[in-house]
DNA sequence: CCTTTTATTGAAAATGATTTCCATTAATAG
DNA sequence: CTATTAATGGAAATCATTTTCAATAAAAGG
């Protein structure tokens, strides 16, 4: 079983070796960042959470980084309307839930649920299968997010 | 009834006098040319699209009224991940229907689908609900979008 | 119509996230 | 350990979008 904690290969080295990516400190630290964290981080957001211990890791290598994680599948790169894309892990270790998101359009505030979805997953799979014969498209992957206003900003109205 | 085609005041001119804001000729051009398309058109398409016609519009008004058109919520703003927003009416006086998006992560084409869509909005309105009351979110909107790889592109594989 | 008020506009300059360049460094195969 | 070449960082470039500001033109009132 793939390490999950101090030393010895992790469970994403298979996956970059399989692609002929190399391992490097940059990608362990940025990948550390993205599974300790429930926020939706931008590059700088990763940047500036690395660079007092790391200060000779450049905002250039997130971006290219980042790139490749969601590439790999690795990553979800978001667009919550704030003008930069965000970035959360697809599925640590910890196999965290498949989710949506609310985006709050006052605040940009992004809350995760994981209500209904198991309906949404059906119906998503209903759809997915009518969709790809008729159009005669491969689905890989699905967005769906609810615009509004969370608490606080109804309260401002 | 307000009037669709010629003279007399249109559709939306009501709507715009309401909030205080002005009728122009670079509006009623640009609202002409999204309600003439199916396409999903970026600031820079829609100013081509006038310039011949209209050497005076710049390209300046074209975003700032594609702000106020969206604000409004006459019309629609997209990501599709090629890196510029892409603007399709709201609703025109054709009365579109209500759809979502298939996209083509190989060559950036979006197909319309309207299939599921009652399914879609079934749950959609449940899941409001239920995220409304959970989270005290005030839901306005929401996003649907599936990814993958048309018909082409997946011939190029 | 004519005048006044002020929203709107165009052109040019600024912005800011992301990319590209390129010389240097370091991961990995043998 | 050495050779090969992917990866990196810093500076410069990109490029969609925004801001600035002086000029223009809707709309309201006579
Ligand atoms: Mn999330
Ligand atoms: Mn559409
Ligand atoms: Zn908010
Ligand atoms: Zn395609």
């Amino acid at each position: 079983m793939p390490n999950q904690n101090g030393m010895g290969p992790l469970w994403w080295h298979g996956k970059f070796r399989g692609c002929g990516y190399r391992i490097t400190l940059a990608r362990e630290v940025i990948l550390n960042v993205l599974s300790k964290t429930e926020e939706h981080l931008s590059a700088e957001d990763i940047y500036s959470r690395i660079h007092s211990k790391h200060p000779n890791i450049g905002l250039t290598t997130i971006y290219r980084t980042l790139d490749v994680l969601a590439n790999l599948g690795l990553v979800y790169r978001f667009d919550f309307g704030d003008k930069r894309a965000r970035y959360e892990l697809a599925k640590g270790p910890k196999g965290a839930h498949h989710h949506h998101h609310l985006v709050c359009t006052g605040c940009n505030r992004v809350i995760d649920y994981t209500d209904f979805i198991d309906d949404e997953m059906r119906l998503l799979q209903e759809t997915e299968k009518g969709l790809s014969k008729k159009y005669n498209f491969r689905i890989m992957n699905h967005l769906i997010q609810f615009y509004g206003l969370c608490g606080n900003c109804q309260a401002k109205e």
